[in-house]
DNA sequence: ATCGACATCAAACGTATGTTTTAAACAATC
DNA sequence: GATTGTTTAAAACATACGTTTGATGTCGAT
């Protein structure tokens, strides 16, 4: 057909060159001639470099925020008379969705976390204020989720511990490569992203459930 | 006099536009013309953009390595008898040391761990790379501290937990400025670095010595 | 006062970038 | 079979970049 998966060709190569290099770091003609498609095309179909950017954002987060908030939903948030969840399901939940992020490649989990590294490090915050703009929502729920499951924290206490939350998680995620090759190197076996949330979620509720500062 | 303090007002301007914008998407000439010197001074005096970024790392990190190992001697380490020191000693001791680094600007903190977060996910490592040549004998000294303090766990999972930790913290600090904007707007006062360390050390304590995973 | 080493300056260099344009093929829809 | 939307190809665009050059200035030492 004349109409090919060019749109899909492109994202999927922006989506690791992206990862791999960073935005700034990565041209349109990388993009394109690992793609094999041709330069003009992404102008064409995406109308800018921004917009592709954007457009890769797109691809992993609507899914992944639908499958958070039926997961939200499952747990019972908002049901009148419902048992508040235990905190570890909460994050569970959410470290179990970044696992099923539909990808078509093989380490979908630590791309995606790279780029959301990325996003929140580079581009000025133009791409991060997109991003909250668009997916406040979902935020606000894991906001709220959270909030019943830590009645003792200040608001403002708990606002820090999920920003802490979200630095673990997006730093460590967007550096499994590199730190998997230390690890290789010192010691040991390698590790798998799969392992690294085994180990991350106690350190998560750890962190989340420690006593709070005293005024 | 003929040699004026260019080289560092060349530091100073790059270190601020640095963190605010990353490396790649930061121009000699943003970093010339904020200094008020001349664009061929940078390759004058440090040879390349490259050797920049380096510089303004070494600034940086030379007195703050220095102030860790005085600091860790202090706490008892390598001295024979000596018991070994309590966790939350270890990371007062680095966390108040990140305040201490010795700095021209006001927020001299955020600035440098946005930069060290930076070094992280952006520059395809090579930064990284330099970084951890360069100050392996403090961090090999961090995690020898940590490993008396956490004997329970395995060397796995001591390791994944540091770096949480790292992640934690850098990637907090290096957003700390957009974050307080949140919280300005959403409600509350504002949170300046020092308050938002207050809450970090607790949380960074409670996953440190979260109940390991049994395998 | 002169020399020589270092510092500064404006200007240019070569290259890579994002984007646009023109043209020609191609496939699907009506 | 004409029309419409996609794709490719090749080239050029203007711009921004890191870096280099060569002239000029500045200073302390001789």
């Amino acid at each position: 057909m004349a109409h090919s998966d060019t749109v899909e060709k492109i994202l999927d190569a922006a989506e690791m060159l992206f990862a791999e290099r960073g935005f700034s770091e990565t041209s349109l003609r990388m993009i394109t001639s690992k793609a094999k498609v041709n330069l003009a095309a992404v102008n064409y179909h995406f109308g800018s470099k921004n917009a592709l950017i954007q457009a890769v954002f797109s691809r992993f987060l609507g899914p992944l925020s639908r499958l958070m908030e039926q997961g939200l939903k499952d747990l019972g948030m908002g049901q009148e008379g419902h048992p508040p969840p235990k905190l570890e399901d909460i994050i569970r939940l959410y470290v179990r969705g970044l696992l099923k992020i539909p990808t078509s490649h093989e380490n979908g989990v630590s791309i995606f976390m790279r780029l959301l590294g990325l996003a929140y490090t580079q581009s000025q915050g133009h791409l991060r204020k997109y991003l909250e703009k668009e997916y406040a929502r979902t935020f606000y729920l894991f906001m709220q989720m959270v909030k019943q499951s830590t009645p003792e924290l200040t608001t403002q206490e708990r606002f820090w511990r999920i920003q802490f939350t979200v630095g673990s998680i997006a730093f460590t995620m967007s550096s499994v490569q590199p730190l998997t090759e230390i690890l290789e190197n010192s010691s040991e076996a390698k590790a798998d992203p799969e392992k690294v949330v085994d180990f991350l979620v106690p350190y998560l509720l750890g962190g989340l459930q420690a006593m709070p500062v005293d005024k």
